[in-house]
RNA sequence: CGCGGGGUGGAGCAGCCAGGUAGCUCGUCGGGCUCAUAACCCGAAGGUCGCAGGUUCAAAUCCUGUCCCCGCAA
C-alpha cells in the first residue's frame, strides 16, 4: 500500500520500521519540527524523523500542517492510507479524508478507556490489570473512531511507563501491519458507549508525591511517572526523584525513616522500600547508599 | 554560548570560602561475642583528592586550561 506515515517520538519508531519492513510504499513520513532540547538545548531531530532518514524514505517536518504547501503535497500524494501515531498534532478533515482508505491511528489503549493523550500512563495510575493497542479508523473527534483491530496486554505488577511503553509500541507495530495487511475489506466496529475515559497530558507536576498517601497509590504513581517526569518528592534541596520503589509492610509516621538498610520510608498508608533514588544534581543511588551519603537515621524525616 | 550541581580509598558523602598530620557512614579482610545474625565489640588493608599546568616554603583546598557525570529547562 501506499502509505503517509505520521509519528514523532520514539513511540511510533517500531511501527515505522514494521511497514516498511512489511513492504510499503511509504510515500512520505511526517513528523513534527525539530526542537531544541536537551543540556545545552541543542536542536534535536525526532527519533521517527532520525529513522526515516536512516531508511532513506521522503521527509517533512512541516509547522503548518492545514494549509499551504504541505497540504498541497499530502492530498497531491494519492496515498492509500495515512498511518498516524504518536503525531502530536490534530489532523483535519484534509488529512483524514484525502487518502483512500482514510486514516488509521495506533492508540496504546483499549478504547474506549484511555481517549487521550497519555494512555500509558493513565492505566498504570488507575492500577489497570491490562492494557493494549487499538487501530481505529481516525474521525475528527479525538480517540473516538471505529475500531479495526484491539490487541490486549496483562500489565506486570512491577510495569513502568517505560517498559509499557516499549512492549506497547512493539505490540502497535504488529497492529499495524496487521491492520494495513486487512484493510480492503476489514470492517471497523463502533467503540463501546460504556466506559469511555480520558487521559489527559501528563505534566510534570504529576510526578509529585505526597508521603502522606497510600503506599499503594505512590506505588502505582511512581511507576507511571516513571522515566519521565519520574516520581518525586519536594523539597528545599530540590526534588528526590524516587526512580524504584517497592511496597512493604511497617508502620509509622509518613514521610520518616523506618529502616536504612534497606532503607524505608513510612506513607500515609502502609510503607515503601526505596530501592533507587536520586538527588538533584546527583547519580541515581541504592536507598541505602543514599542514606550513608545523607546521614539518614531511622526516624529522621527522608526529605525536607 | 539557556540556568545550575558534581568528580576525594570498593559505594555514598564531608573537608575547599578563611592553603599546612585524608575525615564520616557503609562495604571488604582478620579476630571476638552469640544458638544465631544483615546485630554488637576489637583490629587491618585500601586514596599521588578526574587530568594538565600555574602561584606558594607548602595545594584536595587558590588561579588557568581540559575531559567526564548529573539536575533544571525543552
Amino acid at each position: 500500500m501506499r502509505v503517509i506515515f505520521m509519528g514523532t517520538p520514539d513511540f511510533a519508531v517500531p511501527t515505522l520500521s514494521a511497514l516498511h519492513e512489511a513492504g510499503h510504499d511509504i510515500a512520505l513520513v511526517v513528523a513534527q519540527p525539530d526542537r531544541p532540547a536537551g543540556r545545552g538545548q541543542k536542536l534535536t531531530k525526532p527519533p521517527v524523523a532520525a529513522r526515516a532518514l536512516e531508511l532513506g524514505l521522503p521527509l517533512s517536518q512541516p509547522r503548518a500542517i492545514h494549509a499551504g504547501r504541505f497540504a498541497e503535497r499530502y492530498t497531491g500524494l494519492e496515498a492509500d492510507v495515512a498511518v498516524v501515531i504518536a503525531y502530536g498534532r490534530i489532523l483535519g478533515a484534509l488529512h483524514l479524508q484525502s487518502p483512500r482508505y482514510g486514516a488509521v491511528n495506533l492508540h496504546a489503549s483499549l478504547l474506549p478507556r484511555w481517549r487521550g493523550a497519555a494512555p500509558i500512563q493513565a492505566a498504570l495510575l488507575a492500577g489497570d490489570p491490562e492494557t493494549g493497542v487499538c487501530a481505529q479508523r481516525m474521525e475528527e473527534g479525538l480517540d473516538t473512531g471505529d475500531l479495526y483491530v484491539e490487541r490486549r496486554l496483562p500489565i506486570d505488577p512491577h510495569e513502568t511507563a517505560g517498559t509499557l511503553h516499549d512492549k506497547l509500541a512493539a505490540l502497535s507495530a504488529e497492529v499495524a501491519v496487521e491492520t494495513l495487511a486487512g484493510l480492503p475489506g476489514l470492517v471497523p466496529k463502533p467503540q463501546s458507549h460504556d466506559g469511555i475515559c480520558w487521559a489527559p497530558k501528563i505534566d510534570k507536576v504529576d510526578g509529585l508525591l505526597h508521603l502522606s498517601e497510600s503506599a499503594v497509590a505512590l506505588d502505582r504513581r511512581i511507576r507511571a511517572m516513571t522515566p519521565w517526569p519520574g516520581g518525586w518528592i519536594a523539597g528545599e534541596a530540590g526534588p528526590l526523584k524516587i526512580r524504584e520503589a517497592r511496597r512493604v509492610d511497617a508502620t509509622g509516621p509518613a514521610g520518616t525513616v523506618l529502616s536504612t538498610r534497606p532503607l524505608v520510608v513510612a506513607t500515609g498508608e502502609g510503607a515503601l522500600e526505596l530501592e533507587s533514588v536520586q538527588a538533584p544534581g546527583k547519580k541515581p543511588v541504592s536507598g541505602t547508599d543514599f542514606a550513608n551519603g545523607f546521614r539518614l537515621a531511622v526516624g529522621d524525616p527522608l526529605w525536607v
